[in-house]
DNA sequence: CGTTCCCTTGACACCGATCAACTCTGGTGG
DNA sequence: CCACCAGAGTTGATCGGTGTCAAGGGAACG
C-alpha cells in the first residue's frame, strides 16, 4: 500500500489531471495519496448500482467500465464509457441516489475515494481543483458529442467516431501506441454505446475493415489511418479541448 | 433596473435554485443581483456562438434557448433545451473555447454574470454553492437521458418522453398550469432535439393527438393524462432528482 | 398581395432491426 | 482426453420504421 509520487497504481489518472496544464509535484502527491482504498472489481459487475446512496467517489484506475440503463423492455443503453483515468462520479454524492449504474467491463482497479477528501483537495490547491474542473466540463462535453452522435450519424460513422472518441482519449494517458490500443468491448457493448444492434455493427465493422480503415481482433484495434477514419466519421477533436488551459 | 430581492426579473431563477432545499433570504437576494446586466436576444440568434471564447456565464431569465451543433452535411443536433431558471454555462469559462452554440429559440431575457462574481457567491454562501452543483448535476442528468433516448426508443416514444421532461422541468418554475404550459418550439426543433426529421415528427404528433394524449395548437401543449403520457413514454421522473436533497 | 415560415400529406426508398441458424473459441467437468 | 456448453462473432432472409422528395395549404407579415 505504498503512497509514494510515481505510484504506477495510479499513474493513469496523475496522467490525465495533469495533461492540460502541469501539476505541481505536491499535488500530484496528493493526488496518489487519494488511491489508497483501491478494490478490483470484476468483470460484469456493478460499481455502484442504480438506486444506491453514493458514499464514495469512483476513480478508474485500470480497466473499462461503462455507465449504463436498462429499460423496461429489457434494452440497453451506455451513456459513457470510462477508461483508465477517468473518474466516475466526483459530485455524485450531492444526489439522494444513483439513477443510472456503472459496471465493469472488464477487471478494473477502482479507487474508492471519500468525497469530503476530494473536496479540501480541491479548496486547498487551486491548480488541482481548476483540473478536476477541466475534466468534468470534458466529459460533459463528450456525453454531447454522444447526443450528437446517436442523433445524426448514420451506423459507420457512429462507430468510426466512437473509436476516434478512443483513441484521443486514451492517448492522453498513454494507452495507445501509433494508432494501436487494446478494445476489450464486445459488439454487443458497442451496440449498446452507439444506439444500434449487435448485428448491425458486426456488419459495419466488417465495411470499416474492407474499406482498410481498421484492423480488429481479439479485442485489438488498429486505426490503420486516423486521418482517414477521422475524416469518415467527421470527427473534430476540439471538443475534448487537448489545448492548454486558458490563462487566466 | 432594480434588484428588489422579489424582482421580477429573476424569478424564475431564484425559484428553480431554491426548489429542492429553501434558501436563505440574503442568498435569494444575492441572486437577484446577480441579474443586473440583462439583455434580451431575439428569436433565432446566437446568445453564444461556437469558437466563441466565453466571457459572462448566460441564465435564461424568460424564454426558451437551445445547445445545438451543425454537423458538415448541414444537419443539426440540439443537445439541450434552456428554460426560464436554467443556467447555460455555469462553468464554461474554464475552457478555451465553445465547442457548440447556444440560440434563442424565442425572443429571450439573458443574464450576463461575471464568473468572478458567481464564484465567490457559490464560496460565501455555502447552500447556495450546493444548489449550484444540485442543479449541474441535474443537468448531466438530462443530457444522459438524452442519449436513452436517442439510443434506445421509438419515435413517438422518444416525443413523448421530451414532452414528460419539459412538462416535470416546467413545473419546477411555476410555468405549468394544470398539464397545459407553453411549448414554443417548431416540428423542425422538435425533430432536431429527437435525432428526427420535421415529417415525421409531424405524423406522430398526430398520432399522440389521435390517442387522446396531447393537444397541441398555436404553441399550446395539454398533456390531457400526465401518468398517461408518463407510460408510453416510460418516463421514470427520478432522474430529475425532484426530492428534497440529502442531508449530509 | 406576394413572400416566408410552418404545417400537412402521399408515394416511395432504404437503413437498420429482427429472427434464426451456424461457427469458433475457451472453459469446465466427466 | 473428450464431450459439452456458454459466449462471442458471423451470415442470410425478411420486415418495418423512419427518411426522402415533392407538392400544397394556411397564417403572419411587410
Amino acid at each position: 500500500m505504498s503512497t509514494s509520487p510515481q505510484n504506477t497504481e495510479c499513474s493513469r489518472f496523475v496522467q490525465k489531471l495533469s495533461a492540460a496544464s502541469v501539476l505541481p509535484d505536491a499535488d500530484q502527491q496528493a493526488l496518489a495519496e487519494l488511491c489508497t482504498n483501491v478494490r478490483v472489481v470484476r468483470a460484469k459487475r456493478d460499481i455502484i448500482s442504480e438506486g444506491d446512496e453514493p458514499e464514495h467517489i469512483h476513480i478508474v484506475l485500470d480497466g473499462w467500465a461503462a455507465r449504463y440503463r436498462v429499460l423496461q423492455d429489457g434494452s440497453r443503453q451506455i451513456t459513457a464509457l470510462l477508461l483508465p483515468g477517468d473518474i466516475c462520479d466526483l459530485h455524485v454524492t450531492i444526489l439522494a441516489r444513483m439513477d443510472h449504474s456503472i459496471m465493469a467491463l472488464t477487471d478494473t482497479r477502482i479507487a474508492f475515494v471519500a468525497p469530503q477528501i476530494m473536496e479540501n483537495l480541491s479548496i486547498d490547491r487551486p491548480q488541482l481543483g481548476r483540473a478536476l474542473w477541466r475534466a468534468t466540463l470534458i466529459d460533459e462535453a463528450v456525453l454531447r458529442s454522444w447526443i450528437v452522435n446517436l442523433g445524426r450519424r448514420p451506423a459507420e460513422e457512429r462507430i468510426a467516431h466512437l473509436f476516434c472518441e478512443l483513441h484521443a482519449r486514451l492517448s492522453l494517458v498513454g494507452l495507445v501506441d501509433n494508432g494501436h490500443f487494446s478494445l476489450p468491448l464486445t459488439q454487443e457493448v458497442i451496440a449498446d454505446s452507439t444506439g444500434l444492434t449487435g448485428v448491425h455493427i458486426n456488419r459495419m465493422l466488417q465495411k470499416l475493415r474492407n474499406d482498410g480503415a481498421i484492423l480488429l481482433k481479439d479485442g485489438q484495434l488498429t486505426i490503420l489511418d486516423v486521418p482517414k477514419l477521422a475524416a469518415l466519421a467527421n470527427f473534430d477533436s476540439q471538443y475534448l479541448h487537448r489545448e492548454q488551459l486558458r490563462q487566466t
